[in-house]
RNA sequence: GGCCCUAUCGUCUAACGGUUAGGACACAUGCUUUUCAAGCAUGGAACCCGGGUUCGAUUCCCGGUAGGGUCACCA
């Protein structure tokens, strides 16, 4: 069987992440088949369509890493469903109604309607087993406004015909439209395609996603500094777990394991703590000079705007350290602008209050500090390539006199900062030059005291 | 409200009649370079309720309850 499946989004609004996990399923069975995937623009409400919308979305997807084979604009196939209407009228399947019109009852309006037959429909969903419907009391419902203006149902399923369409995976706010659209189909003559209902993914309170609840666009994941890897994993979990039990899959691992079957029937709650674990991993998982150049341009925009005087080869160096601070990239901005990583490129501000920490005397803190600074001193240079061989150099000492007493005063005239990354860590970015000085400017702050 | 779907830790889930109900995220505690982050270790935490079926139900059936979806001249 030659599997053909179909992204039907309706370009009324940016690309909404139920809208990639729809895609993303879909895309994972055609490519796990060597099926065909169509891009149907589904823009016959010509009132709320926009380009602006239709590209957002293409663009997104494509930006997640999906693909399709073949793209369409039901805007551009009037012609195909005024046929298909035409036909139905023809053999008495459908006729036009006058009616008043519903916005305003005053006017009255043309409605083409779909003779029911009222039959029950039976048929089989791959995730939920069989689903029956009484029709009946859908009434003869409308499919059109005129011959060459189609309404969703009746282009949806004359597009799925004439496409070839052989699998429908869409969520279930569809499944109670399926009756209609097989009342159509059969009208038509057109073969059943595979129906797969997955749920919806709700918002943290369980109910609907919306915009009031978080964010539902792509593009705000993406302006966040979300990873398209990370997104498109957590989308393809959300709802389905591979056979391996894996949590962590790249596309290819995806399409292999995945299976219509295996998909959940109960909705999920989208959660952001767990995307965020996945786009920490991905993070990581980042090759070094990749992450500094996105690190590195975060730093320049952040730092200037704190005028503080930028200096790429430091904001590299840094790199290996902010990547395991944050778990998205705006974590980093966000640092950046909270001065955390201005140390690195000018002299900290020091309270010289601050210095002596807890119940650590003045004398005793600067007694340390100087003992500090003539280890470091007497170190020899290299002994910077490393943080380990920095420690070592103050490590004795600092277990005889107490940690916290020895190591909080030397972190703090480094930094500046209540909460930094280590002191050791610290000399080794600043280079011994910038560690002398800085323990010598806390040595004369803490002397005013 | 009618119709349809669903129901395991706070969240995502595993289990396919017999298990100390497993894992991940989050959380708590401890350790590590007495800060922060990361990491490691440990811990607390669940079968919606009621009937059946069965030697035995989280698992199968029915009912209830709860949640979701849908009832357009939108898609």
């Amino acid at each position: 069987m030659n599997i053909r499946v179909r992204f039907p989004p309706s370009p009324t609004g940016f690309c909404h992440v139920g809208t990639a996990r729809m895609a993303v399923l879909n895309y994972l069975f055609a490519r796990k088949h060597g099926g065909v995937i169509i891009f149907r623009s589904e823009d016959t409400d010509k009132e709320r369509s926009t380009k602006e919308f239709e590209e957002d979305i293409t663009d997104n997807l494509t930006w997640l890493g999906l693909s399709w084979d073949e793209f369409y604009r039901q805007s551009e196939r009037t012609e195909i469903y005024r046929a298909a209407i035409h036909k139905l009228i023809a053999e008495g399947k459908a006729y036009i109604s006058d009616e008043e019109s519903k916005k305003d009852a005053s006017v009255m309006v043309k409605i083409i309607r779909l003779k029911n037959p009222g039959t029950k429909i039976t048929f089989t969903d791959t995730i939920r087993g069989d689903i029956t419907f009484d029709t009946t009391e859908l009434g003869d419902f409308a499919i059109a406004r005129a011959e060459n203006d189609p309404l969703y149902h009746l282009a949806v399923v004359v597009d799925d015909g004439d496409m070839g369409i052989t699998h429908v995976i869409r969520g279930e706010d569809h499944i109670s439209n399926t009756p209609r659209q097989i009342l159509i189909q059969e009208a038509l003559g057109l073969p059943r395609p595979v129906y797969a209902h997955y749920p919806l993914h709700l918002a943290a309170d369980r109910s609907k996603l919306s915009k009031r609840k978080g964010d539902v666009a792509v593009r705000s994941y993406r302006e966040k500094g979300y990873l398209a890897p990370a997104l498109l994993n957590y989308l393809a979990t959300l709802g389905w777990t591979a056979p391996s039990g894996k949590e962590i899959l790249s596309l290819e691992e995806m399409i292999g394991e995945f299976e219509l079957a295996d998909i959940h029937k109960s909705g999920a709650v989208f959660d952001v703590e767990k995307l965020n674990w996945y786009n920490r991993h991905y993070l990581q998982a980042l090759p070094l000079p990749d992450f500094a150049a996105e690190s590195n341009a975060i730093l320049k925009a952040s730092l200037g705007a704190r005028d503080i005087a930028w200096n790429e080869a430091a904001a590299t160096s840094l790199a290996p350290l902010t990547r395991e601070r944050i778990a998205v990239w705006e974590e980093l901005r966000e640092h950046a602008q909270a001065g955390e990583y201005d140390f690195f490129f000018a002299e900290p501000r020091l309270d010289s209050s601050r210095i002596p920490q807890g119940k650590v005397s003045t004398a005793d803190t600067i007694r340390h500090l100087e003992s500090v600074k003539q280890f470091l001193t007497a170190a020899p240079l290299d002994t910077y390539d490393d943080p380990e061989r920095i420690k070592a150099a103050v490590w004795e000492y600092a277990g005889t006199e107490g940690r916290g007493a020895v190591l909080w005063p030397l972190r703090y005239s480094l930094t500046g900062l209540e909460r930094s990354p280590d002191p050791f860590e610290v000399a080794h970015l600043i280079g011994k030059e910038a560690t002398l000085r800085r323990i010598d400017a806390a040595l004369l702050a803490i002397s005013k005291i």
